[in-house]
DNA sequence: GGTCGGTGCGCAATCGGTTGCTTTGCGGAG
DNA sequence: CTCCGCAAAGCAACCGATTGCGCACCGACC
């Protein structure tokens, strides 16, 4: 704001009226140079005489200069622009990845393009054609309707990271998980809350299906075969539909009821805390009637009440990793490793505990 | 899949290995006519006969032609793209927001690029400085920390639209909204809820301030004014800071505790639930000894314990609005107009009733 | 048989940066 | 005085799709 400056006008990235849109030829003619010149000497070629350099970048701070993307891309044949195709923005889980996604993708100069798959395999389809059209330079699908083999036929593999906080396609044989995947430990984490039921008493535990995919199958299993390691003689429940559908939480409720368990581990926090809203309503108590185990974390499980004890994964750092994985793997051509992320057991109101809980995680002092 | 074809090379969208990338050029050349044919053919211009369209139509589809969005982009003007300007995706309010616009901005053949601001106005200028350089048609920002006066100079207003469901940045002048804003009719809510207190015998009715922006103030005052209008003698008491910060929940519920009012109206429901959760472990019940009611109608309001009574925002209406209304300025030029939703009251336990409640629009039946 | 009119397509310019190669200019060495 | 070499900056091609303009061809009509 210096005085003596003139009324120039000025333009900005998006010229108010018909003001025509300052290019970078505009720039080079107010510095006196070729354009050639002012494109190396906004990237800080060393070719360009350091004076001129910050003569054309004074310019271009002040005619406002915006440079065009297309054209930059269309010649660079890259656009420092990532996908992230997404099932549910609304989704707790879903917004704390692509919260983090984004996050570290800005923090990286990258941009991404957001969108939502609803789990329809056509909408998702179309959305990795968006980003191939939008030249992508990489792309993240996070819970996929469509199998990680289509996945990677639509998209080169090299720039394609699969994230899966809730949704794992197929069931992992011990231990292996697929190149360029990053998905946590649901078994391990399983493990560790069946494990908290039993050591605190808990024998009659039954689990909650939540749809009937994959990951069901793996959280499910994961139970049982705790369950069993532990020597409890209880055949595991299961209640739901056991195919796709979601099952209404009141209905579930009531079948519930009928024979109460001493605590059910829920396929996720979201059917935990729904389920708990339905067996208040039947004056069925949590915990003093029966244990409620959640998965996910996500942070109304903090507050609810009660408190849910839940198996919390990392769904922030998951959208963070595949980002930076991603970016990593354009800049440097490494290719993607898969990631096994350590899911957390937190102990909360909602299991009762013989002695005080060793270990409290809850984050909220 | 018929048989008889060779195995002849079909590149995907993103080529797997060193194969090139099919252009506009390949797919004129396999159906042997020129590349302005082929662009015209495939925009169906009806000055290229049928036959041809077809023909190219299929060479297309056979080599998996997916067009260069940048390219075309440079040439047209335009990207068919829309920036999307959000504090926070972890929100389940902002969570709403960008679902609905992302859904919009998709179902009319855009994409969106999202952006998270964290309420920095140095971050949302850099976001708005992207979009620039990508060329976003259109930009809707929101609940934005820079002023609508900043953004609409960083931004053509005619391509910006500020989206405030849980931020005001002025207090309004009675009845008038800046055009090309969406925002809830914040005090019409409130009027409606303390009006919902009042019928039911809650007298000492306290107000929980969230932030010391302008939307706690249209809220505080919107109580405060609806108080006066019921003659309601009871000075309206506030807690919370009156300034920017966020006080500690577990703070404020003992502050409340001191000298219990019979209701607290709260900023939001996040606010509302957290303090649900502090007040509990003061052994103070909801709605026995105090009544709550929040804003915003988050979906876990609606199974939280008490189910809370809340002032729900259509916030995935406003999403859906703000891309909506930014398509068809772009594509017929009209000026936005400037909105203003009415939100609901949904009555629910946290607030006690003396007669059964009129109306109940409790969503879960 | 020549010209007119219309249909169907192709040539080449264009969008706005980036970059390989070349040109300019200047000082110092021979 | 000429030549070499290097530093600094410009020319022009290029990225891939779109589009104004013009050309070729064909049947019809005078």
């Amino acid at each position: 704001m210096r005085s003596g400056e003139s009324g120039r006008l000025v333009a900005s990235g998006y010229p108010a009226g018909p003001r025509r849109r300052i290019l970078l030829k505009d720039v080079a003619t107010s510095a006196n140079v070729s354009g050639s010149t002012a494109s190396r000497a906004l990237a800080d070629d060393p070719r360009i005489s350091l004076a001129t350099r910050l003569s054309v970048k004074a310019a271009a701070a002040e005619l406002n200069y915006v440079p065009n993307a297309a054209a930059r891309s269309l010649r660079m044949k890259h656009t420092r622009t990532l996908g992230l195709l997404i099932p549910d923005l609304r989704d707790p889980v879903h917004g704390q990845v692509a919260s983090g996604f984004e996050e570290e993708a800005r923090r990286s100069g990258y941009c991404v393009i957001m969108v939502a798959g609803e789990n329809e395999p056509a909408r998702e389809r179309l959305a990795l054609k968006i980003f191939a059209e939008h030249g992508a330079d990489g792309v993240a699908i996070v819970s996929g309707a469509i199998s990680p083999r289509e996945a990677r036929e639509r998209v080169d593999p090299e720039r394609l990271i699969l994230v899966q906080p809730d949704h794992h396609s197929l069931p992992r044989r011990e231990g292996v998980v697929p190149p360029g995947v990053i998905l946590t430990d649901d078994a391990g984490g399983l493990k560790a809350a069946v494990n908290h039921l039993v050591d605190n008493g808990y024998r009659r535990i039954a689990y909650v299906e939540g749809g009937g995919g994959a990951t069901n199958k793996v959280r499910s299993e994961a139970v049982a075969t705790t369950l069993r390691s532990r020597g409890v003689k209880t055949a595991l429940r299961t209640f739901g539909a056991g195919d796709d559908t979601w099952r209404d939480p009141t209905e579930l409720a009531s079948e519930i009821a009928t024979d109460l368990p001493e605590a059910l581990v829920c396929y996720d926090d979201k059917l935990a805390l729904a389920l708990m809203d339905a067996l208040r309503k039947l004056r069925i108590r949590v915990p003093e009637d029966i244990g409620m185990v959640g998965f996910d974390g996500i942070p109304f499980a903090a507050i609810s009440n009660p408190r849910l004890t839940t198996v919390a994964t990392p769904a922030g750092e998951m959208g963070r990793l595949a980002a930076a994985s991603l970016v990593r793997t354009i800049q440097v051509g490494a290719r993607l490793e898969a990631v096994l992320l350590p899911p957390d057991l937190i102990v909360r109101e909602s299991t009762r505990t013989l002695s005080p809980p060793t270990r409290n995680h809850d984050p909220r002092s």
